[in-house]
DNA sequence: ATTTAAAATGACTTGGTAGTCACATTCGTT
DNA sequence: AACGAATGTGACTACCAAGTCATTTTAAAT
């Protein structure tokens, strides 16, 4: 299926759509989300989505490709950058991932659910797809980190970059359950996924990246 | 809605239901788990079910009260035993967990599901209640930990109990990632969820603990 | 103004769901 | 054996979903 048909359209009018698509595939999961509800919200009739992208999936997987596309235009520059001290490059990566939601909260949480889909049958192979491209890089920072010494040699690489991962796709339930934030009630608002000063967020990056680092055991003197 | 007449059930017949109804709604979440399969497999009427448990909703209600209670069984003894020290007490509530699965997989993988549920409009309180449990439990231990002088004071027991928490929900994931086991598939034939020997378990806690305990920075010498 | 191609439309099909309820069956008690 | 209560049944309702497609509208080209 081609997008030529939607790409004929003015810019305005796509944004519109894109914008109600990923409201509703922010709001829901895959299965809940509904075509249906997206016209009828749009006002369009229902036979033009389905002419612009197909069937619902290639409808979830553009708007994988969109997000996903935003999000490396913000942190590209992060990633490409020489490593030095892991740790701090570690905080700038988190610090990235919450300024994309800040820029980009409807996107933001879209990926949110995404990360979270486990609709097998339908659309698990390009979740499994995405998070194993991310593992895989976090897996090679960290082998990199560990040939120049700076990490321990005696825990494997792959439970660490578990860790990580864990914690990365982790923060934003680890905010929403401090701040008491409803991101569904944002999203639906239009507001930002949560708001959270930059004292908050550097402090919440110092804390994980200190147990990280040193350990939750208290030294002894 | 009372349970009244399935009690009166041939126990037999009662397992049967609930086997079926766990592998239901083990292998698809809450809006994808169709009651009209269930009693499809099981060879009953749509009504009688409705009749046992009322609703879909209270029906999950159910399974999630039957399977904590199973679990509460099996780690009951351990809950309850004194914290001498506390990375092995941890180490010891890990493997209470995978004991669990061994012992009712089917349990174990609707759980896995629970945790993960996002079904807002409808079951999400529930999941919530019970996250909110487990991290109050999580934030007493290390609360405790600390005032013991154990763990150190500059890091807020918060973010740790989150880690904590992510760890404690993510490790089935890192063992389906690191053996690559199909969970789905091992329900669907009535497999335990992944067979793991009882030193690939303690290696990997080891592991888990090692970082968490004293980091993951290499120490100078 | 006419022709033609592209785009928009929404009633319709197909297939799924939870839940209902009038009726049939079974069971325990007198 | 007869009665009455408890239990089992499955066709049925009401609903909502994705996707289709003959028809209409719009826009562009001649």
């Amino acid at each position: 299926m081609s997008t030529k048909t939607f790409y004929n359209l003015p810019v305005q009018k796509q944004n519109r759509i894109i914008e109600e698509c990923f409201k509703e595939f922010a709001l829901h999961d895959y299965q809940q989300a509904s075509v249906t509800r997206i016209v009828k919200k749009l006002g369009i009739a229902k036979g033009s989505i389905f002419q612009y992208f197909g069937s619902k999936k290639e409808l979830y997987k553009f708007l994988i490709n969109y997000a996903g596309q935003k999000k490396l235009e913000v942190s590209k520059k992060m990633l490409e950058s020489e490593i030095d001290d892991f740790f701090e490059w570690y905080k700038k990566v988190y610090s990235y991932g919450i300024k994309f939601d800040l820029k980009y909260p409807l996107y933001s949480g879209f990926l949110y659910n995404v990360v979270r889909e486990r609709n097998y049958e339908d659309v698990e192979a390009f979740r499994i797809d995405s998070k194993t491209q991310v593992f895989e890089f976090i897996e090679s920072v960290l082998k990199e980190q560990q040939l120049k010494g700076k990490i321990r040699t005696d825990i494997s690489i792959n439970a660490l970059a578990f860790i990580f991962y864990q914690a990365h796709t982790g923060v934003f339930d680890y905010l929403a359950y401090v701040h008491k934030v409803d991101f569904r009630e944002n999203i639906k608002q239009g507001k930002p996924l949560f708001s959270v000063t930059e004292e908050q967020i550097n402090e919440l990056l110092d804390e994980f990246t200190s147990i990280l680092k040193s350990g939750m055991q208290k030294q002894q003197q």
